[in-house]
DNA sequence: CGATTCTTTTCTGTATACAACTTGTATTTT
DNA sequence: AAAATACAAGTTGTATACAGAAAAGAATCG
């Protein structure tokens, strides 16, 4: 084995992403640098470096003299992001629709078909995942340097916000799942007729099925609960 | 003196981008360790580190085994450039308008007054700098942590491109510059009225001006010159 | 004389040791 | 007994030394 050194540095990496994506490291979370240096074989300094462009990327807070932290999610962020999210969504989906190489919309497929394999019997995780990658894909294709930054910034919270709602509880939840999957191959024909206009359509439809999802998630039976009575867990 | 260590790490971040922003550091410039390390009296270590962050700011590229070298420009990225700005900036306005507190009013105030000084009696590279100050305030305005990576993305590029413009050489391209410290105070008035359709107004007729100037320097006799003429340096 | 290969040098990446800071605990003081 | 201070343990930040990879230069071969 002679990739050591740079793949193990690619695995932490990689390790941090899925964890803070997936929240199996939550926001908040305080990161050890002795225990993840030892678990991946790494030293401290290419530890560090890590965490710094990670941090970079918003994946994680760093504080001097005290420890990195998985970066915080709150209601005022997430308020940002429904601000935010449909318009740098739609401007990519439309570069998208300009510029996509026909490399492109074959990985796009590819992570739309994982993406489906991850609904019909992948874990929260995997579809979380799965999403994250098709949108990725997606960033890609419209190849702005200046739209990239906020749109993977978005990204993030998109996969740990979408956690919690692609372990579906309700059928209308489940339902919205499939119609995420059918906008998503919508997408997959805008870009590659280069229909710049169904594709900035499609993305906000798509940013609106999100909101719908989470709003179905945040005040799940709001209306049928007398005020004051005792809340119990959505079954 | 007791601040050393911390100082040196944030002077040298700060001598880095504003070298960067005023040109002395051309894009695609190499940055030496050793030199710097020593110039700046730390080891290598933390200066990686703000190596590291600052490719996560768009700042610097880094390539493995190879030396970090400041952020390309190119023609196909000045066209994403004014494909993302009005929308971005748009956006970061019209959030400022209804979010900016008394004190970053007051921020925004200085800096306009920095910015008109540097219009008096300034270099290009203090016209540049003090226009990227006021911009600068106006994302922390906004504090919407999705929007502001792009932004602040956008803002290096502004400079840099600005950097050509600032040092007028038509009596049209002074007459853009006092125009658009007429802009920045009607922006501050916005702000300070909270209200966002003028402010998003603002914001797209700036970058139209901004548009302008550039269109005023990149082509500055077009029409006048033949095909196939030699080109000459505009005076 | 030109091109190619091997050696030398220079620079980047990593590990380790040390210094500085933060925090939790115990002791002292009021 | 409560508060404050001093101490100790653990963690973060920095420097230095070393290992590995490119780049530059010298020597060899065509």
């Amino acid at each position: 084995m002679k990739d050591d050194s740079k793949s193990r540095k690619a695995d932490l990496t990689e390790h941090l992403k899925v964890g803070i994506l997936t929240l199996r490291l939550q926001p908040g979370t305080d990161l050890d640098e002795a225990h993840l240096s030892d678990a991946f074989g790494l030293s401290r300094t290419p530890l560090r470096e890590v965490f710094r462009q990670l941090a970079g990327e918003g994946y994680l807070d760093l504080r001097t003299n005290r420890s990195a932290r998985v970066s915080e999610m709150s209601y005022t962020t997430l308020r940002d992001f429904f601000l935010a999210a449909p318009m740098v969504y739609g401007a990519i989906l439309r570069l998208a629709a300009q510029n996509a190489t026909g490399t492109q919309i074959d990985a796009l497929k590819d992570a739309q078909q994982a993406f489906k394999a991850a609904l019909r019997a992948g874990s929260a995780e995997d579809r979380a995942l799965a999403n994250n990658r098709f949108h990725d894909v997606t960033g890609e294709m419209s190849g702005n340097v200046y739209l990239l930054p906020s749109f993977n910034r978005l990204l993030i919270d998109h996969a740990r916000i979408g956690m919690t709602f692609y372990r579906p509880q309700t059928a209308k939840m489940t339902e919205n799942l499939s119609q995420a999957s059918n906008q998503h191959d919508a997408i997959i024909a805008a870009i590659e007729a280069g229909d710049e206009a169904a594709a900035a359509q499609l993305a906000e439809d798509h940013w609106n099925l999100s909101r719908d999802q989470i709003e179905l998630f945040v005040m799940p039976d709001a209306l049928d609960v007398p005020m004051g009575a005792p809340l119990s867990k959505p079954a």
